[in-house]
DNA sequence: GTCTATATTTAGATAGAC
DNA sequence: GTCTATCTAAATATAGAC
């Protein structure tokens, strides 16, 4: 990095109660904290040990103890939220698998929903702007961050939509999924450019008006007549929104 | 970089006659191969100015005499395909948008094929690759590459889309732009993911199947019940491709 | 325009005292 | 577990000869 805008992510950490540090603890939240934020707006090799230490508040040394090497920590960014936010993933998910003939719109919700919202809850905000830049990096193979952590779930969502749409061909739905995907790692790394090529219209801070936008989108694209989700803003017949918790 | 796996982009240079050298033009275009290479699989920040004068077969001293600075070697290497590329695109896009109502399955397609078409070309594949990577960075409005050199065009674009589609929203419009942009790059620049979440039956290097699928997909999204793309892999009563020029 | 050699800064990682 | 000080490698950029 050249010019570090002085971006301190310590003081108050994300999680756990501020001043106790049993063994070190409240020391390895602060380095994750950090480290999470500036990787997530600079990517890995924009990030040095010592940023990662100013803005964390602790010295060089502390890092390197605590995580052993750069390349660790990366993994250890990820490693700390991939088990809370995929359980919440699993259960949105489960309860749309529960009915019979579950509506693509439903999985495409407990596909996109957890995402956006993480964003509202301390961290989320850099957590999902991460997994973005991580996914899209073609070297995420050689680091296999995505392959052992994200793409057990995945294969979930790809089989539930499969299910939803059991007369579309595996292909086809790998290709959507994989376009839903896109679409989602686009405005979650980078809303800025969005909102500027709006005019300010698409804003991604209204998170409840992305993920009705975005499951509408592609739910229209799979049930090509069933629904009429790209009418005028004026509503539909059919409910506008992909809520599955009211 | 770390362990750099001898990637020589040199020896031949992607364009111009093989052995002339007239006034270090040559090598001005071995460096901006390597670095086009080279920045397209590992970021900005993950390759270094030794990396390029290696890969390019020039030495270092060179590669600053001839473009300055690291910073402006990466525009450069924006620079030099923006404008034949962004032609290719506004004559696809005039030839769309010289009907009455345009359909947006031709604004599409004209979106997309040029971007994916472009792989099989001598660099292409590389240029296409660190265009995803820039567009997707949250970081990319402080250098301004995008804004200055993208976003003009892209509006264009949107315009184009807002003219298919006239009863639809602006603000649904730009949505879905964004949408397309985001699925579209996501396969440019990570197709491996896709290759291995699907049992391999996803494959960008088929680039006909690739426009057609994004193409066909995103259209029955627009149009809701007028086509039906969403169909097992048979063929539909509507013309499954979207080729502009047959 | 191209080369060798070097100046200067920054990087990841560790030694050893407390 | 945390600190100061330091090692070593690698980075960007430049000087000066040809």
């Amino acid at each position: 990095m050249k010019t570090l805008t002085k971006t301190k992510t310590a003081s108050t950490p994300q999680s756990e109660a501020p001043s106790a540090n049993k063994n070190g603890e409240r020391t390895r939240v602060l380095i994750l904290d950090a480290a999470e934020t500036l990787f997530s707006e600079h990517g890995l090799d924009g990030v040095s040990m010592r940023d990662i230490a100013v803005s964390a508040e602790v010295t060089l040394a502390l890092v390197n103890y605590h995580f052993g090497s750069k390349d660790k920590l990366y993994r250890g960014v990820f490693e700390r939220r991939i088990v809370p936010v995929s359980s919440l993933r699993r259960e949105a998910l489960a309860v749309v698998l529960d009915q019979k003939s579950p509506p693509i719109r439903e999985v495409l919700d407990a596909l996109a929903r957890p995402w956006v919202e993480m964003r509202r809850q301390p961290g989320g905000l850099a957590y999902s702007r991460l997994i973005a830049r991580e996914v899209g990096d073609p070297a995420e193979g050689k680091r296999g961050i995505v392959s052992d952590l994200l793409d057990p779930i995945a294969l979930e969502f790809m089989a539930a939509m499969q299910k939803a749409l059991p007369r579309m061909s595996a292909r086809k739905v790998a290709w959507a999924y994989h376009f839903f995907i896109g679409a989602l790692l686009l405005i979650l790394s980078n809303p800025d450019r969005v909102k500027r090529l709006s005019g300010k219209v698409c804003d991604i801070g209204d998170e409840q008006a992305v993920i009705d936008e975005i499951v509408n989108f592609f739910s229209s694209a799979f049930l090509g007549g069933e629904t009429k989700a790209t009418k005028p803003d004026a509503p539909s017949k059919k409910p506008k929104t992909g809520k599955t918790k009211p």
